[in-house]
DNA sequence: TTATTTTTTGTCATAATTGACAATTTATCA
DNA sequence: TGATAAATTGTCAATTATGACAAAAAATAA
């Protein structure tokens, strides 16, 4: 008899205009004002559905670690039929990948105001580690010889490449940086080839 | 006659505060309470001496920058004095290095809130090709054979790999993390070794 | 000491942000 | 249709942030 819920579908949406707010204006920057009228709902519907703003904040931090977690298990499943380096870096660095530009942006504002409360603060390095095992994975599979260290050594250099180039999308860098952020992984990659 | 003007000075230790306070607090956090409580001084003083919002912004952004530039220059300094990669990776990973943990990130923040400014965005991005270009000529004159595509993108991947270990930072990640990307950079260099 | 300029402080008004809650509307089922 | 529970909206108080300006204090040279 009651009328049928829209909290998890209403809190999602919500959530991801909290993302596109906190991309663009920073997490401080991110007022309910902003977020409401992103998600083109009224101002007290936020604290009805995520509660008060401590409230919001975390739950944009689950948010975000479960999309982040999301694109792990894309990129790890595309990974997984990857026979080549070479196709590694054009799944990696491909230009029309959906890939939301947002993602990174939002985690690095958390990492900033959230790097006290341990929780969030673990459930953000877990999100990436779990990234970093989807690349050694990988590189585990082409290079079945190469020693843990220097795999994960190579997948840290990828993660931080990739990391980087998504900072600085922000400031649309010239065209020549992203190839040569690209050129550096592939030849950190490379460093993985041959023979033992 | 007057009284002997402290604007530069003032100016400086103002400037100083609000970058702790950005690289705590995100742009939008940076409140100007918080920033005279951080400076030592009241609320009227930030005014007095940089202006309003707007302009406070401007000149936090050419304050960072400018401060980037001396950390680039001494850098660059100290790198001119390398004589093979590992004394490269020793410098640039030195765990009791003189080097300021709030520049990138307050970079970081000033990026994503001043894209649409283009004098802005075009400074901050010219303080990253600056640090870029002192890495390169270094990288040339260890290994003058070396083409410069390939020394370029080694060096792209060397700078997004430190500025990554900088944003990780503040969420104290594990030693291991630390260890691999600065392991991930040397394997990057080593490329540049060896013969033609 | 006095004039001059700057620093520093005090204070008020306005706007922005959030918290809280009442009231209304809407959708479902009995 | 009427009851029920949820969604949605309206509204106000409290807190916070900013802008603006007047006034006091301090330092220097004449």
């Amino acid at each position: 008899m009651p009328r049928p819920s829209l909290k998890d579908q209403r809190s999602d949406e919500i959530l991801d205009a909290y993302l596109t707010c906190v991309a663009r204006f920073g997490l401080e920057g991110a007022t309910q004002e902003r977020i409401a009228a992103e998600a083109g709902v009224k101002r007290p519907l936020l604290r009805h559905y995520l509660g008060n703003r401590g409230q919001m904040i975390t739950a944009l931090c689950d948010h975000v670690v479960l999309v982040f977690d999301r694109m792990t298990d894309g990129a790890d499943a595309v990974l997984k039929e990857a026979q080549s380096y070479e196709e590694v870096i054009g799944l990696l660095f491909a230009e029309d990948i959906d890939h939301d530009p947002r993602l990174l942006v939002a985690w690095q504002a958390l990492a900033v105001s959230v790097g006290d409360q341990p929780d969030q603060r673990d459930a953000l390095l877990n999100s990436l580690e779990r990234f970093l095992q989807a690349l050694t994975r990988t590189f585990q599979r082409l290079s079945p010889n190469r020693s843990m260290e220097k795999t994960r050594a190579v997948a840290q250099g990828v993660m931080a490449i990739l990391v980087n180039l998504d900072s600085l999308s922000i400031l649309s860098p010239p065209q020549a940086w992203r190839n040569e952020l690209r050129d550096g992984a592939a030849i950190l990659l490379a460093s993985l080839e041959g023979e033992g």
